[in-house]
RNA sequence: UGGGGCGUCGUCAAGCGGUAAGACACAGGAUUUUGGUUCCUGUAUUCGGAGGUUCGAAUCCUCCCGCCCCAGCCA
């Protein structure tokens, strides 16, 4: 378990986890467990989730099992439970050698069935899926016992275990437990332990065509581990008298359900099937693109498992449905990479300057700090010379009273080099466009210091042009424009923020970064944190992901002027 | 409509009968060779509403209102 140096801060699950350690509830230590359904990536839903289960059993002196619900075989496979290993264990837990499957109890839950048979609480039904859904009744009215309600337990013992020897089709026959047709709660109204399903399931083969549905399974299954605590979401809860039923008829040990509310963020969906359209219907690269909210796509954007912890940590755990701010995701990335990244400087929509006053030939070395918060992180040497790029934002040939940046005649110093005046603007004689501007620098300022006390209102970064790297960079926003895309109704297509992806491929960027590994990241000074992409960069050519911009003052004030 | 939940600042969220933590966001200001960072300052006389109990209520009781979940052989 991680140390992010963030106390957990109180919640009802830790209040009731520390009553129970009080009054002795349990004779074993806590015991939890976070258990995925291996039918698609994980989310960063899920890492709240993961952290709570195995934050909780690191901090109380327990352990956490990962254990995958695989009870739906049509729905499953090997890679979703080889990524979700791999996101588990990128987000910093270890689950040792508790790594188990519902499938591992496949024979266990059969015998349960086969208990509950026995003591006439469970029957094997012949209705249809059809009829049986007639027979539920509804929200308000009770339903009706099935005809095969009353078989007797020679016939049910001996119909399961032909269900179970492959005699039958699939939908002929299901086994359902024996409880109250009548009950307001619809999951008590008699509810399917098994059916057939004649799949190749990713673990156990061909050897089972019944399987039981996920009410039969994850409770016995967490009580067969030693769960003490068994944390879900809210959706459950209706399905607690259930579970407390199985558990009290099948007489085996009894974990304690908590339900707490699922995660949701503003600009992006987190529903699994909302999910797998994104990926599916192409409106979006594939689960690790870097804009999915899926806890591969935050990997590949840049950030860093600590900033997801803490993330985590700070939303808090609690039962009332809420929509977290991504705002706040973007701090904790922030906050944590302005510690920790090199500052570097990169020019993204690069216009071209000339220093007329100097020397041709001539090129200079400059330190550079590479980390202001951080001065064992050293400093660097960029090289400057006569022709430059700097960003097109940073010159305005008629500013408002608000702009601090370059303009005609106006003085501003280049990071770590000089202060510079620009003297002359040269356009593309038929659209007009800037496309170069003339400079004047003083020799005076080397370093960016002013000895007469001159004062400049804006440092901008720049890149000596015969020096640059050429790199792609790739801007990222949020995937959805609008705050709540599920208010959205659920029409043909996803209204993906027209503005989530921006290439850019002639970015210049300060030699210092053609050394950069993919994985790394960086601060580009004034503009962002930026990760290598890991899969797409070579030796050649290198590709930046920005993580998430700086915060920008000089935007807000923008947008208040618009 | 039957059942189960939930409603504390713009957004999360602590609070568990003794007089509203914290974080993000937002707004000012200071420092700054990143309009970054950091640092101050401000921001719920009030806890969905109305009654009641109490010396005292966000916390207890009653009624009302609003939102979420459940009618898969999905999880």
């Amino acid at each position: 378990m991680p140390e992010d140096g963030i106390k957990p801060a109180s919640n009802f699950i830790r209040n009731i986890i520390e009553d129970d350690l009080k009054t002795g509830r349990w004779e074993t230590h806590i015991h939890t467990r976070f258990p995925p359904e291996p039918n698609g990536y994980l989310h960063i839903g899920h890492a709240k989730s993961i952290c709570l289960n195995f934050g909780i059993a690191s901090d109380y002196g327990g352990l956490c099992n990962l254990r995958f619900d695989d009870t739906n075989p049509g729905k499953e496979n090997i890679e979703y439970v080889e990524s979700i290993k791999t996101d588990v264990r990128w987000l910093g837990f270890d689950w040792e050698d508790r790594e188990f499957y519902a499938s591992d109890y496949f024979e266990a839950l059969y015998q349960y069935a086969v208990d509950l048979i026995k003591k006439e609480k469970a029957y094997v039904d012949t209705l249809s899926a059809e009829e049986i859904r007639k027979y539920r009744g509804t929200l308000t009215a009770p339903g009706t016992d099935s005809p095969y309600r009353n078989r007797s337990i020679e016939e049910n013992l001996d119909l399961f275990s032909r269900m179970r020897g492959g005699e039958f089709a699939e939908g002929t026959h299901v086994v359902r437990a024996k409880i109250d047709m009548a009950s307001p709660n619809l999951n008590m109204r008699d509810p399917v332990l098994y059916r057939i399903l004649h799949a190749h399931h990713h673990r156990t083969g061909n050897k089972w065509c019944i399987y039981p549905t996920y009410d039969f399974a994850h409770g016995q299954c967490d009580s067969i581990e030693g769960i003490t605590h068994s944390i879900c979401t809210l959706e459950f809860e209706d399905h607690r008298p259930l579970y407390d039923w199985f558990l009290a008829s099948l007489e085996i040990h009894h974990p304690r359900q908590i339900e707490f509310a699922r995660l949701n963020l503003t600009h992006t969906v987190l529903s699994k099937r909302k999910l797998i359209r994104l990926v599916q219907e192409g409106h979006v690269g594939g689960w690790d693109d870097p804009r999915m909210p899926t806890i591969a796509g935050i990997r590949r954007r840049g950030y860093t498992p600590e900033s997801i912890r803490t993330f985590c940590e700070r939303i808090g755990v609690a039962r009332a449905n809420s929509m977290v701010d991504i705002a706040l995701l973007e701090y904790c990335i922030r906050e944590e990479l302005n510690r920790k990244a090199p500052r570097v400087m990169g020019v993204l929509h690069p216009l071209r300057i000339v220093i007329e006053n100097y020397p041709e030939n001539q090129v200079e070395m400059l330190q550079a700090v590479n980390n202001p918060e951080d001065p064992k992180m050293g400093a660097r040497e960029v090289p400057f010379s006569r022709l430059l790029y700097i960003e097109q934002e940073d010159f305005m040939e008629n500013p408002p009273k608000s702009y601090y940046r370059l303009a005609p005649g106006r003085e501003v110093r280049l990071r770590y080099a000089y202060f510079i005046r620009c003297t002359g603007v040269v356009k593309d004689p038929t659209t007009g466009e800037v496309i170069e501007l003339r400079c004047m620098y003083d020799p005076a300022t080397k370093g960016g210091d002013s000895p007469d006390g001159r004062k400049v209102k804006a440092t901008i970064h720049w890149v000596s042009a015969s020096h640059a790297v050429t790199a792609e960079v790739r801007l990222y926003d949020h995937l959805f424009a609008k705050e709540n895309p599920d208010e959205d109704k659920e029409g043909p297509g996803f209204q993906v923020n027209p503005n989530s992806l921006q290439r850019l491929t002639s970015c210049k960027l300060e030699p210092s970064l053609s050394g950069a590994t993919p994985g790394s990241r960086y601060q580009f000074e004034r503009l962002g944190y930026f990760y290598v992409d890991p899969v797409d960069s070579d030796i050649q050519k290198k590709v930046f992901n920005r993580i998430v911009t700086l915060r920008d003052t000089w935007a807000k004030i923008q947008k208040k002027g618009a």
